[in-house]
DNA sequence: GACAGAAGATTACACGTGTAGTCTAATGCT
DNA sequence: AGCATTAGACTACACGTGTAATCTTCTGTC
C-alpha cells in the first residue's frame, strides 16, 4: 500500500532536501539506508537526518513510500523536471522588477555548456523568437 | 558618516530583503518612508516591517546609511548584478547534479524576452562557444 | 513649554530548515 | 531465548525569515 501524508503537491524544496530528492530521482525508489549511502561525500550527513528529510518530503507529499519488509521504499511523486521549474521562477520571481534576460545571462555565463548544449538553448531561443514573431506583444 | 555594522559583504538575500533592495537600487540611496512609499502595491507590509528590513540589511552589509536630519538614508553596499549572480549559483547548487542546461532551459522557457533581448542571449552563447573551442574541456 | 507623531532600536513570535538525538518495535544472529 | 541492530516515529533545538508591536528619543506645532 502507498502512503503519502498530505495529498496537496509539493511547493517548494529545500536545499537539503534536494539533495535527498536528487538522489531519489536518480536511483529510482530507494530505501533510507540506499539514500543514504549513495548521497555525494560532501553531503555529510548523520543517517538520521537522512530520515528526517525523508519523513519531511513524505509529509509535504513530494516522495510516498511502499512498505517493503521492515523498511520503507520511497519513491519520488514529483518530478525534477517539475521541481527545476519552480525553483526557476522562484529566482525570476525574486530578481525580476529588472529585466530578465540579464538574469538569463548570469546563468549562462556560470553554466559549463557543452558546445552540443549551446546549439540546443539558441536553438530553443529561436522557438521563442518565433513565438514572438506569431504572437507579438511588445516588441522593442 | 557612514555605517555598516558588519563589514563582510553580503552573502545572500531572503525574499523580503529582495523587495527591498531593488527599490533602493531603483530609486537610489532613499529614506525608509521612501522606501515604504515605493514598494509595489502588492508587497503590503505595515512601515514597521520595512524598518526591520532595512535594519536586516544593514547587520548584513548589504546597506550602509548616513544620517541626514533625523532619519537615514540608506544606500546600496552591494551590487544588484552581484546578488543576482549569487542567486543563481544558488539555483544551479541546488538542482545541478544534473546537467545544467535543462535549468537553463527552464529558464528562457518562464522568460519573457523581447526579440533584442534573444540577440543578445545568443549572442553571449556564441562567444561561450568560442570560448569552448579556445580552451576545449570535454568536447562531448 | 507640552504633546503628537515620526525615526530608529529593541523585542516578539511562529514557522521552516539544518542537523541530529531519543524512544519503541521488529528482526536477525548466536 | 536474549541481545545487538535497524527501522521508523517523535522530539529537540538554534538560526533565518516574515511580519510586526512596543519603547525611547527627537522634533515640529500650537
Amino acid at each position: 500500500m502507498t502512503n503519502n501524508a498530505s495529498n496537496e503537491p509539493v511547493q517548494s524544496l529545500s536545499g537539503a532536501e534536494w539533495e535527498v530528492m536528487k538522489v531519489i530521482w536518480e536511483r529510482g525508489p530507494s530505501a533510507a539506508r540506499d539514500v543514504y549511502a549513495a548521497l555525494p561525500e560532501e553531503v555529510n550527513w548523520a543517517s538520521k537526518t537522512v530520515k528526517t528529510l525523508l519523513s519531511r518530503l513524505v509529509a509535504k507529499g513530494a516522495l510516498d513510500y511502499e512498505q517493503i519488509g521492515n523498511s520503507y521504499l520511497y519513491r519520488a511523486v514529483v518530478e525534477r523536471s517539475q521541481m527545476t521549474r519552480h525553483e526557476v521562477r522562484g529566482v525570476l520571481g525574486r530578481v525580476m522588477g529588472a529585466a530578465v534576460s540579464p538574469v538569463l545571462a548570469n546563468f549562462i555565463e556560470e553554466a559549463e555548456l557543452s558546445d552540443k548544449e549551446i546549439g540546443q538553448l539558441k536553438k530553443l531561443l529561436d522557438s521563442k523568437r518565433r513565438e514572438l514573431r506569431a504572437a507579438p506583444k511588445k516588441g522593442k
